[in-house]
DNA sequence: ACAATAATCCTTAACGTTTAAGTTCAACTG
DNA sequence: CAGTTGAACTTAAACGTTAAGGATTATTGT
């Protein structure tokens, strides 16, 4: 059975190809006795309604908002907080009837789902910059969400202000050595320390500015924080926070107090102190930051900041969708204090 | 500036539109000069390439493929089973160079999403069956996981096999009294245990083919397993999976063996335990299916049937993108054994 | 020198819609 | 009864591509 399109039904109906059109897209244009007769004619022929990548290219939409991944699409979506923010951004496209579409850096050049869009959220610092590049070009709406991008409107946190309060909090708990378990710190794909003079590296990434709130919270209380007890974990995954974890516990004297840039990386620092048969909180105490469910659940239950996730996705959609497209929000987070710290 | 095309570009550069089009398309069309400056000069005018929609309507061809979810999209992004299956679709198109369009079942009717990929991979069993028929009628090449629909390809596990055999080990190492908590047995939202007349209802789905191999265990063994002890778990998180187990857990006399139908369930439950002040496996032994990796980082280790979720969509894409439609292929599990039971 | 071949570029007809701008004709207005 | 209105359809021009086949030159063999 040869496909159906609007001209065939229009020529099996003795109709022009508008008014099946009609049908379709405006009642109005037709009496409401042809208009059922199209329609249930259509639907005996079986066709499921006029073409959505013709209708596409003639109106220019397609109802449908792309997510510009920073990273790789098998890593966003088993990343816990890049995970809840697509699912926050999922609630709201649903209810307003659009489809979402998942993209990740590495891309065919002249790929529809590219073209196709009708807006972007774009999430993290995307690595592929021509890709990027060719978005912004495109000149359709779009929002970023944990970056900074000129003349892009944002949905952000203070990564800087949590971070230096949950330092605080956690140094004041707790006397001894600290060390840092920091995520994508430098550019190396290896667990390794900083430097000390790449302490002195201004730059606006997100862990960076986490960093900064660590120091200022150390320099604040007088405790020394120093570059030899920072460590780069290149994957926000178990694997290598623990052997970051490992290397950091295993140093005498051992830190009593590991700052983690994630609640990833301190989940598995605590299986690491675990392993070594270290008591949390008594012997080592941690927290994390993010506010993903596992960190509630884990046990002892993990300190850490919550940054409502979901929230910044249904905030970045909600923008989009309404055309708010040049403002900067800052949403709030929470200290949650638990056991572990 | 005027959104540029194949057209608008063909007139600035003085040749015609087929040419540019070949620029792109077809090298081996037009000398290599001409190519070469073709793609100087639309590059320096900022064109991203050939229109993708328009393309894609006249080759019919879109190099995206769906993947048609049963369950709405926020719960299957995050639930894990469902997260693995799609990162393993997810490598195979990326390597493949495809995009990935994931559609949840409540859509509009007529949405390019829906209309625009070139094939589709249905997972579970799909509640939106309009939509359903929808996408069958399109005749596009399609192949489901974790459900049979006659005529399309499969892949599949055999969940009644593994469930007998985790079972029997669980029953094998733990005697006294059993329960099973279940995942979507019965039709209500709300936790509850079955009827003993509901024992009886044959259905194909993956849960109650599960429930049928805990069953014949117990059946084999001689152990007792009513069904006033099979609870029914409407959805695949925590705090469904508390409240059940809190409920089978605060009877008397308490089982001493929980056959949990998914990690996820089982997880919820060890928590109950704990805070119910119950020793793992000492005085509570607990099995889980699906091997998430939460399993085995919890503490005790999960004892689970490790499904190899992201193989199954390694493997569907696989013969999706190969044209073997037609195939039913059933994937191998492991009995993961470890200390919760 | 002449046809045959190859290289390079162009013409043209789709692909399946939407929508502004007609056309027709019956019904209404004063 | 001429004039106006409005409902119900139709016409035709896009939207931005691709691909088969044609046209124009340059290259080759004999």
């Amino acid at each position: 059975m040869a496909n159906v399109t609007l001209k065939s039904l229009a020529k099996h109906l003795g109709v022009s190809i508008a008014t099946v059109s009609n049908a379709f897209n405006r009642p109005d244009q037709l009496s409401a006795d042809l208009r059922r007769h199209i329609l249930k004619e259509s639907e005996k022929l079986g066709f499921a309604g006029p073409n959505a990548t013709a209708r596409s290219l003639r109106t220019g939409r397609s109802d449908m908002i792309a997510i510009l991944l920073s990273d790789t699409l098998e890593y966003s979506i088993s990343d816990p907080v890049a995970n809840q923010l697509i699912k926050g951004i999922a609630e709201v496209l649903q209810q307003q009837g659009k489809d979402m579409l998942l993209l990740s850096g590495s891309k065919a050049v002249h790929s529809t789902a590219e073209a196709l869009p009708d807006g972007f959220i774009i999430y993290g610092s995307p690595k592929n910059h021509e890709q990027l590049e060719r978005v912004i070009q495109s000149g359709k709406p779009m929002i970023s969400v944990d970056c900074n991008l000129a003349g892009i409107g944002s949905v952000n946190i203070d990564n800087y202000r949590y971070a230096y309060d949950i330092a605080r909090y956690a140094l004041q708990q707790q006397a001894g050595k600290v060390a840092v378990l920091g995520l994508r710190l430098l550019d190396s794909n290896r667990v390794c320390r900083m430097q000390s003079h790449e302490l002195y590296d201004q730059n606006e990434a997100i862990s960076r500015r986490r960093l900064d709130g660590y120091l200022a919270a150390a320099a604040d209380l007088n405790r020394e924080l120093s570059a030899e007890q920072i460590w780069h974990i290149p994957v926000n995954n178990h694997h290598y926070a623990e052997i970051a974890a490992r290397e950091a516990l295993t140093q005498h004297p051992r830190p009593t107090l590991l700052l983690c840039m994630s609640d990833r990386i301190a989940l598995g620092a605590m299986s690491v102190a675990r392993q070594l048969g270290l008591k949390i909180p008594e012997d080592l105490k941690l927290v994390g930051f993010d506010g993903i469910e596992e960190a509630e659940r884990a046990y002892p239950a993990l300190t850490t900041v919550a940054q409502h996730s979901d929230e910044k996705g249904r905030t970045a959609a909600r923008m989009l969708l309404a055309g708010e497209v040049q403002q900067d929000i800052l949403l709030e987070c929470e200290l949650r204090l638990r056991t572990s710290c």
